[in-house]
DNA sequence: CTGCCTGCAAAATTTTTGCAGGGCC
DNA sequence: GGCCCTGCAAAAATTTTGCAGGCAG
């Protein structure tokens, strides 16, 4: 399976990262990490990979289309496993939880406007920031 | 005129405050300008001022609210100054031109869709990347 | 005069790179 | 064996902070 994604994205299939592409897939409530945040899981496991080696490989991942990394605001990069279909981000600015969504009429705007403006879109990024329905009360 | 944005702002008029601003005002093409780039206006200019105390201002400003943030890609922040209409960016991946627009649509959207998923909106960051029309034909 | 400001240098943060050793094919 | 890969440490790049002296009000 993952090493199949590898090997496909012209990689040799190393324990750092089949590791790291492990902890990507178990999407469970965070699909949203910072390398920092993977490398420690990574210890927590007992693995002994340096956050050099997180970065590269991310950054491999990265350019094979395996994974998508994100700015949010706050400083580092954050990356996702890049499942194929397209989507945008909300944030909550109190405890980081990210939630995601697409819709086809911002995306068609998106297009319109970019070519008004004699601009040849390759990219995009969206973020909303706001309070999630758990921190809006506190 | 400056000086009493920055007496709004409850800031002291000084040399370093009236000059960054003034460079943030010199609208011509580049309203988009990193911390390093107005340093570098500065220093062209003559002035004895440090890239700390440049950023310094700048997030002054920027909690005032006179100026924008923005996390282009790229690393670097880029600051604007705020014109009190909002809106979203352009930006060529190739010279580094920034274009700006408005979209009420994609505003309306945006806050339907935060709203659907429980979040009380409080910002938002929409960055299009691709060629401009200039860098399209290289 | 008093307290906010500033320049400088050092620290902090995040990410990249050099190098020498190791392992896959 | 050759080459890609990795860990470690050092380097880079960007932004923040501590401190001692200066200037606005």
């Amino acid at each position: 399976m993952e090493t199949q994604e590898i090997r496909n994205a012209g990689l040799k299939v190393t324990l750092p990262r089949v590791k790291i592409l492990e902890i990507l897939e178990k999407q469970g409530e965070d699909r949203h990490l910072s390398a920092e945040k993977v490398y420690k899981i990574l210890l927590a496991e007992g693995e002994e990979i340096g956050l050099a080696t997180v970065y590269r490989v991310l950054t491999q991942f990265e350019a094979a289309g395996l994974v998508e990394r994100h700015h949010f605001e706050g400083g580092n990069s954050i990356f996702e496993l890049n499942t194929g279909s397209h989507h945008d981000h909300v944030v909550c600015i109190k405890c980081g939880k990210v939630d995601e969504f697409t819709d086809e009429i911002i995306e068609k705007r998106q297009l319109e406007i970019a070519e008004r403006l004699g601009y040849n879109l390759t990219e995009h990024s969206l973020y909303l920031y706001g309070y999630c329905a758990d921190c809006k009360n506190l």
